[in-house]
DNA sequence: TGTACATCAGTGAACGCGCGTTCACTGATGTAC
DNA sequence: TGTACATCAGTGAACGCGCGTTCACTGATGTAC
């Protein structure tokens, strides 16, 4: 059964409420989003959005879903570009540079601190992983260089985060990659919110740099 | 020339008017910290506050400069308290976690996203760099393990950073000191902020084999 | 195919809220002779 | 030491702001017979 034209219409309607969203998002960041500007901005009343949405947190949510949605497919295509592991892992957190600067406030919304009063719904979830999927995939068969011992107690979760993304990695890659990913989202969230203040000039290679010794812990094979 | 009373007396209130600030601070974050709400704890109309401070940002101001203050003072400490360097450094971090984990919307303030609208003056850079300078102290004379080349256009920069904390360390140190700070700030934020949700349970092993790791890129000595 | 009723997107007014900041004032403290 | 003036901490009322959300409404779209 084709959907209605009132089903469509209201698709269309809430996907121009997202985009808005994002807009405004992107020019004053989370906390200010305002329901009612970005009413007046689809010129509507304030009150036609409550029609789309029960409350400013759900439209926050829906710019949340949409973002991860967009990094990921980003990121999903830097890695997909390269079929050398190491260059695919790089191309990676690359493409996660880049979106950041491009997007500072929606960057800040996903992985900086939580939007006071905000809680994030379930839905959020799968979305999110969709990146770390993304990052972690070439590490399949990949093993870290120096001898890792993992923790007895953290063994059964680093398992898990393999498992969820069904890859074939083991305990020690997936512990070197965690670290990994905290060292890029402190890099990005180091030189995005200014801390460090002027001290590094040059960040493009500043990450670079840091990011290619933080890959170069895993023993890739050379490429052909 | 002693103070007169009245300067002792204006000392004692705007100190009173830090330590409620920050406790303001402590409870609702940043965004929510209200000039009505902290003058009503002081018992005072709003308006009384402006005779100390000239703006909710300049309030923000006096209670970051407290912070990085009382954060240094406890890393300083933990650093102090042993003479082994490995250790020395390791105190640090855990004390930065520490601190972190007990204050946590002090932490987001420092080391999270910007409060919008609030541009940090001069005035907190120089407590700022104190909690760098006890971090970095204990690898003077260290070198990194693993063969560090500094690209070119960060030398300068990098060697700007001993020579403002007057510590001989070389280039290669600082460097690898940057990214174990980036790995550190990363983990505190993915696990005070609550990015990777729930995957890691034990959060205390987590960090504290990942800083171990980070700190092993470092050539210390045999403690004796 | 045509009619009667149900759904629901969009309207416009209103509620109640707390905020940052200004201003003219008062009375106590400090200073200069 | 005593007096006259200047400083300045604290007062209370007021300004203007934009916000999230509710509510009763209208008219167009959709559905069942």
């Amino acid at each position: 059964m084709a959907p209605t034209a009132r089903a469509r219409a209201r698709q269309a309607v809430l996907s121009e409420l997202t985009d808005v969203a994002g807009r405004h998002l992107a020019e004053v960041g989370p906390v200010a989003l305002s329901v009612r500007a970005v009413a007046r901005d689809l010129g509507m009343p304030s009150s036609g959005v409550y029609r789309y949405v029960a409350s400013r947190d759900e439209l926050l949510t829906l710019v949340i879903v949409d973002a991860y949605d967009r990094l990921a497919r980003e990121v999903e295509e830097a890695v997909g570009r390269s079929d050398d592991g190491r260059a695919a892992v790089l191309a990676g957190v690359h493409a996660v540079r880049r979106w950041a600067h491009d997007h500072p406030h929606h960057y800040a919304l996903l992985y900086g601190t939580p939007v006071p009063g905000y809680v994030a719904p379930e839905t959020t979830i799968e979305p999110a992983s969709r990146l770390y999927a993304a990052l972690i995939r070439p590490l399949e068969g990949i093993e870290p260089i120096e001898a890792v011992v993992v923790a007895p107690t953290l063994v059964a979760d680093v398992v898990a985060v393999a498992d969820q993304l069904q890859l074939d990695i083991s305990p020690e890659s997936v512990t070197v990659a965690l670290e990994l990913w905290a060292t890029m989202f402190g890099m990005l969230s180091i030189e995005l919110f200014g801390h460090l203040r002027s001290t590094i000039g040059d960040l493009d290679t500043w990450f670079t740099d840091g990011m290619a010794r933080a890959v170069d812990r895993f023993a890739f094979p050379e490429p052909k």
